[in-house]
DNA sequence: ACCATATTGAGTATGAATTCCCAATACCCG
DNA sequence: CGGGTATTGGGAATTCATACTCAATATGGT
């Protein structure tokens, strides 16, 4: 069986994904990563994409209109908020729950996903002060 | 200024979505044009996607991992859920409301996106009598 | 430290969605 | 009903994201 072996952009990689803790895009892992490695190619993030996921350590996350996302898996049931101005994208915990009764009559409602939009934190505090 | 002309490829395109009434894929929007007018190709079903959304009478719906899909304008708030079975998406009227509370502290919420997700009547059936 | 080999980087290739191009056709105004 | 012109169809072109190719390099077992 072939093992991964430790090399400084795999690690570069998921060091990003664990101090970002937001889901990223490819482009915005290649940039993260590169802060700490100046010559990462982006075909070495979409290998780790690639062997993350299936060695499910990695989720995708796609939003509407959106590039998918990719966070680090084990995060239990939860939702994202989408800043407008910025485009990033955060991890929302709570969740309304119950929403069985908006389902059309007859239909069977197995999951759900709920976006939020509007301005982050620093996207808010820079509008504010401008 | 120019006029748009009342076409028969055009006029099948409208009908196909008041008739459908859900969103649907520019694939769907062919097939279901062409049920009317065989020959109509798929270059005018971008075009009028692209003339009828800067008109305002069509507004696109996209949701995660699908192609973006497109519904007549002027309906009010609402969400949609999308089978996973035949993929097909349908409208859902009613709504939760009152997200703020979800969003993170110090950001700002101004919309929200909510994709429910199971079998729609016709797949449930089917499932039940298999 | 050495070596077999997994991994990398950069460019190229692929695939899917959408747009472009242009000759043929259809619409609409007179 | 005839002509000017917008619209059409369909294949080619483009765009964008992602995967592949392969020579060069880095890794880990010995």
């Amino acid at each position: 069986m072939t093992r991964r072996r430790q090399t400084r952009q795999f690690d570069a990689i998921v060091r990003t994904l664990q101090t970002a803790d937001r889901p990223m895009t490819p482009e915005e892992l290649l940039a993260g990563a590169q802060s700490q490695l100046p010559g990462l190619g982006l075909a070495t993030v979409y290998r780790a994409i690639r062997d993350l996921t299936n060695e499910g350590r990695l989720s995708a996350v796609s939003l509407p209109g959106a590039p998918p996302r990719y966070e680090l898996a084990g995060r239990g049931h939860h939702h994202h908020f989408e800043c407008r101005e910025c485009r990033r994208v955060f991890h929302v915990s709570g969740c309304p729950g119950d929403l069985a009764r908006y389902a059309p009559a007859g239909f069977t409602l197995e999951g759900h996903e709920i976006v939020l939009y509007g301005r982050c934190e620093d996207c808010a505090a820079r509008a504010k002060s401008a």
